[in-house]
DNA sequence: TCATAAGCGAGACGGTACGTCCCGTCTTTAT
DNA sequence: ATAAAGACGGGACGTACCGTCTCGCTTATGA
């Protein structure tokens, strides 16, 4: 006797069409009306889509979320490396990090071009609705918050790992610093700001905490 | 010309009976069911109150909620100032910034140990539900984080100014640092690993914080 | 030991002025928003009146309305009565029953006559409405229903009872009639054809009921 | 151009077991506390029925009753019209009218026998309760009034018609008499007795209101 | 004559019901 | 079998009134 109770859908008969609809019309609704105004009945209504279609492939409004946002990630990965392939060498534009952080030698320097994107994807209209929503949601519920670090947050978090690393074989950060907790001192001052209003967010701001972080606050 | 639609509510004749029973119904339900399953109706119920009264005072949950967090604030304040008074010398318990940052001369033993008293607190049942809630929808509705900030947050952080200024003038900080800035390099980590669930919590890390904070990361 | 409850209001120390404003904002809210939607409230609110002035001297909305009504139509008495002293021999108005039934010595033209005027007083907007709304509260209130024919109808219909057994006295009813079933003939077809929408109100109607009322249905 | 705001329920779709259950409830409601203290929230939870499937067929709490009891009336009048089938010649139950009213030849007798039987039925709780509520609502809502007297109570009146037709044919009515209102004289007393209790209601009653009415009240 | 107690306006309060919006489930029909 | 459609039982929303309950504030005696 088979399982009885939910038994699982069948993926390969799943309509890609209608996956794609119910992305869009989550993440074009989260920025059109809030996070909290939107529904599953609007997201299904406004991708042309049943209700059950949503609810057999997703457990919650936030899972829904949650993958589109991780599919407009990834779209957003794939033609910013496009872009890097056509045009060589060009830096700086939002969501760059995927590709690496530079590591031209210096790396006060190639932190504070990077943190400098992130201020300005932080801003981006199209980007920050729908991340402050899982954000919010992760912080009340930890299974999705979990989730939502491993699969977005950490891989990002990842890359500065990677440069202080590099940076450490090059003599630039002491041998004995951990780079997981070294990459907090610059990054989770720009995420509080940015997560909780504490204060402004400007390109001047991230240049000075790399600077604080990499000399210290003590005279040296 | 006066205003004309609303009438606001005659606050003189409010009954204080029905707003403590509504602070303490909100935060009990917070803690028992969560913030998204607490309800105005819920609050209403459990504090023996029409919603009337609530709707009457508040504007929504969330407003509901961070009045009661800022109430149970203060009277935690007060309690811990009591203690304080009555047990001269006594510290290292959450709550206890409200007395200011002890300043015994060491600025990076003074900074572990409020941390640490801060890892406590965020680990208080009691206190992270309805913390969480507020921060969470803090993070979506602007209007509410900048008050939960003002009014809850950026008190706090304030005491980390005045240590940090105090430890400049002492030369144990170099004098050009912003001590707004600079507070944000360990108390900012801390915040996100909560908020974000992007890594452990422990005194380990916290201490690890404030040596990398106070020396930086590049070698000296 | 006195009785303890509900303690009766001292009715000398009455306010006329809120009794008058009360009747008056009643009156006027059914007429322009129908009494389902008249509230206690709104009563007060017009009359500029506490809620408690009323529920110190009513029971219910009907109960104030019923007494508004009585207040209004004995003032339309009164004024009436005036206009008749002024203007002998005046007749065929709304209202002028109260002055009871002319005795022409021809019963049916009298009584197409008093029929005809309260044709036209059912059909006045400032009586229809609480009239109505009156009527409609007695069917399902049977304690406030009787009370509205005491005090309102029955009244009226003694006057058809008086000018029937004046028609007895001259020989054009018969003797072993009952004049208070008698009335009823000619009244109540009009009273449920108003009250129920059974069928229009016309003169001519009216003076057909009169005529079969009289002369009966069956051939001669 | 097809209509574009509510978009009206698809009734193929319609759960005839809560269209059921909702009759059932609103009529014991009804019986049980009255029309006033009959909400539509207490029928929805009575008949175990979300309150949104009552407002998505019905307009208002009295659109709810007078379909429930023209469903009752449906079923007593198929209920009689089988008792009559089954015990061919019986007579005199309440509710038989459906089936016409008997034509022994001698219109009086037929006529008290009707009334008499009307007699009874507008002293059964069963219906008394809800066709005093529909007759109130429609006192004061002449959209919902007409309605009930079209549905209910006009089939009711053109039986009378019917037989007064035959009598005439008969000659035992005068050929000039019209019918439809020849009728009031005998029913609508009755009702208004019913309605606005203006007096008892008894079978001598209903008598008498048949013999004056034939006879008229002027001497032959 | 003046305190004192009533009626009064105002409106906050604990409640009930309203009519609406969604939830997540279920059923129907079509592809 | 998946999908669009949407009816269903249910729960919460935010609003409107209910009838009760204080609050001052007149106002009108009667000690």
């Amino acid at each position: 006797m088979a399982s009885n109770n939910p038994a699982p859908p069948d993926s390969t008969r799943r309509s890609e069409r209608s996956r794609r609809a119910i992305y869009d019309a989550a993440i074009a609704l989260v920025v059109e009306v809030g996070y909290p105004k939107t529904t599953i009945e609007g997201i299904a209504a406004r991708a042309g889509v049943g209700k059950q279609t949503i609810y057999r492939w997703w457990g919650s409004k936030a899972d829904v979320l949650l993958e589109a946002f991780l599919d407009l990630s990834e779209q957003a990965a794939r033609t910013a490396a496009q872009e890097h392939e056509n045009h060589e060498g060009q830096e700086g534009r939002a969501g760059h990090e995927s590709q690496g952080i530079p590591d031209t030698g210096d790396l006060a320097a190639d932190l504070k071009l990077v943190l400098r994107a992130t201020v300005d994807e932080l801003r981006d209209p199209g980007f920050e609705a729908p991340s402050r929503a899982l954000a919010a949601e992760g912080v009340v519920n930890e299974e999705l918050g979990r989730r939502f670090v491993a699969q977005l947050l950490e891989p990002q978090l990842q890359l500065y790992v990677d440069r202080l690393r590099s940076a450490q074989e090059a003599g630039q950060v002491r041998p004995d610093i951990d780079p997981r907790i070294a990459l907090e001192l610059f990054v989770s001052p720009l995420a509080q700001r940015w997560l909780q209003y504490t204060g402004p967010i400007t390109y001047e701001y991230t240049d000075t905490l790399v600077d604080y972080a990499l000399n210290g606050l003590a005279p040296r």
